[in-house]
DNA sequence: GGCATATATTTGCTTAAGCGAATATGAGGC
DNA sequence: GCCTCATATTCGCTTAAGCAAATATATGCC
């Protein structure tokens, strides 16, 4: 219990929740969007694996982090409830609208068909 | 927002929360239930007063704190979510059964008419 | 095999959190 | 005023978290 909202407990983290809620993220949109370190994110990322919030799937060179459905009907809710109060905050929605329109461009500007696109994951479609 | 968390991310807080939730509970029960030090009692209760999740209120030689209602709706959702959480945790319906039978003994094990019991607080009483 | 890209982990450091023990504050009773 | 009780704060310490820089691992391409 005190272990999730430790896990809930930095900015960072938050962000990367945010940008996975609902879809499968690969890896390097997340250092395109928060404008972090590489090592930073994936420390992260590390982080919220061992508290068991998201997993990662690996695609070529890519990995691909979505959430983990909480088993613990607690635990679910209130990560709910983070997510739901993520939604407004001005900073969160733009990460979002960053995702939402990002390209394929981790590193150079322009890299045609080079980095996977985001996609949805089903069971977290909820809009 | 990550505050808000960090604050809900430690187990003696969550049970000071949990006690506290929907009534005002004075100090001397807090240390008689979680059956620790003062010191440290005082240093979470001053930690949750700090992000602004509780607050005192001085009756003579006793304080007793209350849940200070939430302006941001973020904020006020997450918080309802974790007492909630807790609601179903052993430990935790334990501890509000300490308090539901506390009879005002602090130190000695029979202190009439000595500390103030709980009281419910109108804002916060659901059920 | 070697090289390049994407991601993960380690290293060394700094800062914050938590703890018990001791001390301080504030109120009431004498 | 002094003493006691209830609570808060400080002190010194230990441990964990976060960071940047460097290094390691894994995959794909040649």
């Amino acid at each position: 219990m005190a272990g999730l909202f430790a896990a809930l407990a930095d900015p960072t983290r938050l962000r990367l929740l945010n940008l996975i809620g609902g879809r499968e993220v690969c890896v390097c949109y997340f250092v395109e969007i928060l404008r972090q370190g590489q090592p930073k994110i994936s420390r992260h990322l590390a982080y919220l694996r061992r508290a068991g919030l998201v997993t990662a799937r690996r695609e070529g060179k890519w990995m691909h982090y979505r959430m983990v459905p909480q088993a613990d009907e607690a635990a679910a809710s209130i990560l709910a409830a983070a997510l739901a109060a993520l939604k407004n905050d001005r900073q969160m929605e733009a990460d979002r609208a960053k995702l939402d329109r990002a390209c394929c461009a981790p590193q150079k500007l322009v890299m045609p068909e080079g980095a996977p696109r985001p996609a949805p994951v089903a069971s977290l479609v909820e809009s």
